[in-house]
RNA sequence: GCGAUUGUGGCGAAGUGGUUAACGCACCGGAUUGUGGCUCCGGCAUUCGAGGGUUCGAUUCCCUUCAAUCGCCCCA
């Protein structure tokens, strides 16, 4: 095939089969946001570039080399979205959402992003993820209900192997004084480290911590903490957090490397992974954190947030990792065999007036004989297969056949919506 | 951006420098002019990712390219 013609590397198609997965995953989604009251907001796909530049970090390597930028014919520069955070805080924004009453602002979205990368196992160039946002509060227990959100994202769906892992960043002042003590700890040792992290230390040394090529480094073991370097506020929040975890009953693993990709995040951060055997080499699942100060960035009063955000992909690849089935339906409710021009013509209506009382139905459209139309009712699963053929068509009758049985009956052709919804009643 | 492996029908997969490219599954038709399974019979790749080269001859050898998969980096 023309390679024009073939999808473009890194996006892939849900097909039939495939796609019921998706959306019974997003209607378990979709119900859980209902319970914690998290409402859905729909933002553009693309947006001003320079929204993710600020939004998510000139220095992240998002903005530096994962972004699908363009012009349009306006000659703007636009982004397609690489993550979900900044259009959420842009529209809160824009449309005045910490004017209204009943805050904080409770969000949640579903929608495809996009990052220039190489593809691999749960990692695409279009992937879809799920995200909520809690913008206008700054309360310990609003973070735990967002890890809580996040964990029982997964754990609805029937996933078990999970570990959440947590850290505090701590506020500016506290990150400022971790900053200054790792840049002194690391200024001996710079020419040592990766070219990487050369550059890390000048631009967020912090980021130098969960670097893999210079995990082994001497300098690595007794670098500064950023919990040593929590100031008095921050290290009692991050205390309340964990208490709030505690009370929910959440177990968690604390980890002061862990450092967030993006620049927006201070104080609780976390990644929630997947420990099932053969889930492949990426383990992250999804991550969040809180981003006070992003609001602002984006021209927003000032006022807190937290969120997260996880990826449909990885968590179908998790569920298929521990072998959980997802309850999806394939059986169809009815299959109709007619024989000859005659009867098919009356069939046609009776497939429709069936479909309008609410009842599946599929039927043949070529001219296959009564064995291929059976074996295709069998193929299709069909619970009931409804044979119209000259003798019934004389009598103004119609043959229902039960096939889990076996048994059937006929009965008249004016009954035979009556006779199905009645079948079905309380399925 | 770097690395490894792979690329034969709808799918899985064998194969060889030389007349018709195995086999299995799926699918279609028939045996069986009105009932799903099984069995049997028949059908189903002018072509081996694409382009070029070597050769009398290439799916097989060489080069280039594209793609897929997995990994590194980083993340969701």
């Amino acid at each position: 095939m023309n390679m024009s013609f073939k999808l473009p590397r890194g996006t892939q198609d849900i097909l039939p089969g495939e796609v019921e997965k998706w959306q019974y995953v997003e209607s378990v989604l979709s119900d859980l946001c209902r319970r914690y009251h998290y409402k859905e907001i729909r933002t553009p796909i693309f947006e001003h570039t320079e929204l993710f530049q600020r939004g998510v970090g000139d220095s992240t390597d998002i903005v530096q080399k994962e972004m699908y930028t363009f012009e349009d014919r306006g000659g703007r520069s636009l982004t397609l979205r690489p993550e979900g955070t900044a259009s959420v805080v842009r529209s809160y924004v824009q449309n005045k959402l910490y004017g209204l009453p009943n805050q904080p602002t409770k969000l949640f979205y579903f929608g495809p992003m996009f990052r220039y990368e190489r593809p691999q196992q749960g990692r695409t160039r279009q992937f879809v993820q799920f995200g909520i946002e809690a913008l206008g509060s700054e309360d310990p227990g609003i973070d735990a209900e967002v890890i809580a959100l996040a964990m029982n994202s997964y754990q609805e769906l029937g996933l078990r192997s999970l570990k959440l892992v947590l850290n505090s960043l701590g506020d500016k002042e506290s990150r400022e004084n971790h900053r200054q003590a790792l840049i002194e700890h690391f200024k001996p040792h710079k020419d040592e480290l990766c070219n990487d992290c050369q550059s890390r230390l000048e631009q967020n040394p912090m980021r130098v911590l969960d670097c893999k090529k210079d995990r082994d480094h001497p300098a690595m073991k007794d670098a500064p903490s950023i919990l040593e370097y929590l100031n008095d506020y921050s290290r009692e929040y991050f205390e309340q957090v964990k208490a709030y975890l505690d009370q929910l009953g959440i177990p968690y693993e604390i980890d002061s490397n862990l450092v967030r990709g993006l620049d927006y995040y201070n104080h609780t951060a976390f990644e929630i992974m997947s420990e099932a055997e053969g889930f492949g080499a990426i383990t992250t699942l999804s991550g969040g954190g809180r981003y006070n100060g992003l609001v602002e960035e984006i021209g927003g009063p000032e006022s807190p947030g937290i969120g997260f955000a996880l990826s449909i992909e990885r968590l179908l690849m998790a569920l298929e990792a521990e072998g959980v089935v997802l309850p999806i339906e394939e059986q169809l409710d009815c299959y109709i065999v007619a024989l000859g021009d005659e009867a098919k013509k009356e069939a046609a209506g009776i497939v429709y007036q069936l479909r309008k009382a609410g009842i599946q139905v599929d039927k043949d459209y070529g001219q296959k004989k009564i064995k291929s139309q059976f074996k295709a009712a069998d193929r299709l699963q069909s619970k009931y297969v409804l044979v119209l053929g000259e003798d019934e068509l004389a009598n103004k009758q119609i043959n229902v056949k039960r096939m889990a049985t076996g048994e059937q009956e006929t009965i008249d052709i004016a009954d035979v919506v009556e006779y199905m919804k009645k079948e079905f009643k309380g399925e």
